[in-house]
DNA sequence: CTCAAAACAGAATATTTTTCTGTAAAAATA
DNA sequence: TATTTTTACAGAAAAATATTCTGTTTTGAG
């Protein structure tokens, strides 16, 4: 499963654009297209391509606004944890949500269409949910990066 | 640049994955290949659909270690925010990068292989800049979700 | 109503992916 | 070292997919 030059060079180019074709990435990399293809199947059975996806934008979408939401939990408890992170995952705004170290149990992130919104989702699908206890929210302001390219 | 039904359908679609086939989604809606193929076309044009990229497993990768970083710049001025932007687009590690309200300015997402890596990137390049004041780093424990599926 | 534009179906064509065949290089085994 | 096996690759054929073309139906504006 070690991956050498010529991995790394597919998997750089396929993150930047899962459609460039088998041959776009073999001139790309003076290769043929039959090893091209082989290690891109192989890079998909080993799980190091995890999926393909097509990304949208959010403000043409209507999503004008993003925030991170700090939640400290009542109980420190494993089904307390299980039971929160069960609802999150039924909630299409949150787009990340991670158990964190720190003053505060979670770190989500969450895009929605605007203030209102964001109230709606605040009072009404989060601070609910009885794990809940505590909510400190931070605005984004501007966005400077945002990319789904790991380094290599 | 109004979204009907079908065009969300085939949004929905193309979010969860990129290599379905013009054939697939229109089975999938119930339409000929023609009118899927030429929303799919318009959707691109419009800059609705911003690019098709392909999504790896991170750990695979070797990238164990997730952290937050909540930074504070010395200066609240134009100058010093567009510094601070234009040095962070140069680090790989940092996947989001969001100016935020609240007690800090930036919030950072970094990826990284482990604890090491993480001591010389916040000695070595984010504590270095000389915009920088405070680094208040949140360490990701566990990943509950991480999606770029927006709600349509 | 009438006309123009938009949305769609089906077929033809072009492109891409996948499979097949074979060769050369590298690694493993005797 | 010689032999076998495996791996990586090239090129061509086949299959699948995307794109283009032609024409019909539907829709909306005047």
């Amino acid at each position: 499963m070690a991956l050498d030059e010529i991995d790394k060079k597919i998997l750089r180019l396929l993150q930047e654009d899962a459609h460039y074709t088998l041959k776009d990435i073999a001139n790309k990399i003076n290769l043929s297209l039959t090893p091209v293809h082989d290690r891109v199947k192989r890079l998909e059975k080993d799980g190091i391509i995890e999926k393909y996806v097509t990304l949208l934008d959010k403000k043409k979408l209507g999503n004008n606004l993003t925030v991170y939401c700090q939640v400290t939990l009542t109980k420190q408890t494993y089904d307390t944890s299980e039971g929160f992170n069960q609802s999150i995952l039924n909630l299409p705004e949150v787009v990340e949500c991670n158990y964190v170290s720190g003053n505060f149990d979670y770190m989500l992130k969450i895009i929605i269409p605007d203030m209102e919104s964001y109230h709606h989702f605040h009072q009404k699908k989060l601070s609910i949910l009885p794990e809940v206890s505590l909510i400190n929210t931070v605005f984004v302001i501007s966005e400077v990066k945002s990319t789904t390219v790991l380094p290599i």
